[in-house]
DNA sequence: CATGAATGAGCTTTCATTCAT
DNA sequence: AATGAATGAAAGCTCATTCAT
């Protein structure tokens, strides 16, 4: 019996990527919680085949967001290179940040859920954006542009949380309002103790 | 006549009232969607009543929030019959939304929920909410302290949102982002384009 | 304390005979399985005045029947005491037990259930019913009008299952059924063996 | 292409069987009302099984009773092509109907039931029954032996109704009563107005 | 006696998860 | 590896029945 062979591993990369896109859709129409076999189904798989490849949701959120997330991450780099007055370039992330969560909104509301399965989403948060939103304040805050008392952490749960829509609270709302959360954090601003 | 008797009145109050606290405490543990079972546990009665108190879910999400909602329209009230400046008036009140929010955080949660079934809830939040904020808001944006293209409803729903707990976020980090969101909604901040 | 007074006894005479109205409706309409809580509220009564008036669903079946059970017990002597042939004397009785049945069509329902909790109301029958219609059927036979093989238990229970209503089958065919019946069952009908 | 192996789909089907057969079986103690948990615990498989197979309660009875229905439909068919007397084919059909019925009475009880839910049994009996037996009916009425005033659904659902059980009352008298209403159907028994 | 709140068993239904094929 | 049938634990909801007032 031959090990296996290049076209078997092709075929299990397929759906393993047929999985992830199916989940992805899966999460921005029903969130995180959508069945399945839902899922399964989009992917034109069957369940156990799920299961094979993601042993529990939380690996499955993980890789669905892990490469969306890296793209954040990267973005910060890039930022960082450019020669932009370091609170621009924080204002920019932040923008193109809001804008990802409200496109792929799965993300926000898996974000948010303290469901202890998805840890591992919140560690990747942890690991990956915190540091990546951490470099560009600090460089703001060094300069003087942004209050020196602010943290990654809290602001990135705040933009996260206004970035959640509802009824009569879109895109354009969420933009509007991390907007204002952002001119409320510049050194200038009035007075917050 | 059949008269209920004034003690079976009493014995049935207490059951509404064990039915309401538990549910409140479910609330906040597993968000609006405990389970009946649960909450019929927590009050020491059994399924049955939970319905015949409240023959769905959303009469019981309503009736555990009514109560606290109207508390924070008589605030808006009580707020604007003070002599304060009204940016003051509209910060205080804001702020002990925020402290009612990240205390019963369960309400944050189920004002979030676009389950149909607790239409009656948002219902409540729009006719009872956004007017108390409005009020003070308009005052505020008439003296020039507030920007004038705010809305109570979007206003209302980013300080629900930032109020959202999280890992790393509790009531110090949500009261401090909201600060700096009204710190920003100042007529004076930084453009918002 | 006083023995129970009259008007008591009189309010209580009331609630039964209530009762008994409002079963006999419920069970026309939803039949005897008929929800406790339906009957009470038609009776304008709590539930628990149900069971003290009739501890088991049985006994308020009975009782509904007895009165009307016994009607047609009597119906059986007033005709034997007419100068009718006897045949014409079944038939009449026949035909107003059919009556009966599809016009409180609970009862025929109620007649065939298996349910051991109404063993009563067979009983009811066997006793008032069936020596009812055999009184009639004996003398038909015994002059020669109808075949000797036909009991009246067997009987009963043809004519009452033939009056079960059901979708294009109504009043008007279980009549025309029961006729033809009837009329297989006279001495000069083709040969049944 | 996932090719279900045939040794699955053999299981399937054992499964499905056996399904049927323990609904036929809980449906003739219990009626058609028979609870779910308990035809899957007698198919020695889960709830869920049952709903795999049989999302509605209609499906699992309307699957439990097609075959039969069809196996009357057919014999009608076979007893149309025999050199019999019309008279003598509606009879022998009759015969064989009433013996279905008394053999595996869940049938008859669940014919009875107005049930919504059993709509699709309704229709199959008006679209594979009644048109069986109208044959037979029409031939046996064309050459004058049974009264034309006689239509295929009236006889069918008498002939239902005179073959439910009950204490005292068996296929026996079912058969006996049956025969006689066919009598009372002939062109030449006594009248009938 | 009457009341109706409370109880809890029992039913339906949905899904995550396992596992034989 | 992939499949999807089977499983069974929840959970919602309905009612018959009891019992404190």
């Amino acid at each position: 019996m031959p090990t296996t062979s290049g076209a078997r591993r092709a075929g299990v990369q397929r759906s393993r990527q047929a999985l992830l896109d199916a989940a992805a859709a899966a999460f921005v129409e029903n969130g995180v919680q959508a069945p399945v076999r839902d899922i399964a189904g989009r992917a034109g798989v069957g369940v156990g085949t799920v299961y094979r490849h993601f042993p529990t949701r939380a690996d499955l959120v993980g890789a669905v967001y892990r490469h969306q997330v890296q793209e954040c991450t990267a973005l910060a780099a890039a930022l960082r290179r450019q020669p932009l007055p370091p609170g621009e370039a924080l204002d920019r992330w932040i923008a193109a940040f809001v804008d990802f969560l409200t496109t792929k909104h799965g993300l926000g509301e898996a974000l948010l859920s303290d469901d202890p399965g998805l840890a591992n989403l919140h560690s990747l948060v942890l690991d990956e954006l915190v540091p990546a939103c951490a470099s560009l304040l600090d460089a703001a805050q060094r300069v003087g542009e942004v209050d020196a008392r602010l943290d990654a952490l809290t602001l990135l749960r705040a933009v996260g949380n206004l970035s959640l829509p509802g009824p009569g609270y879109g895109r354009a709302e969420a933009g509007q309002m991390v907007a204002r959360l952002l001119a409320g954090c510049r050194t200038a601003a009035p007075r917050v103790d």
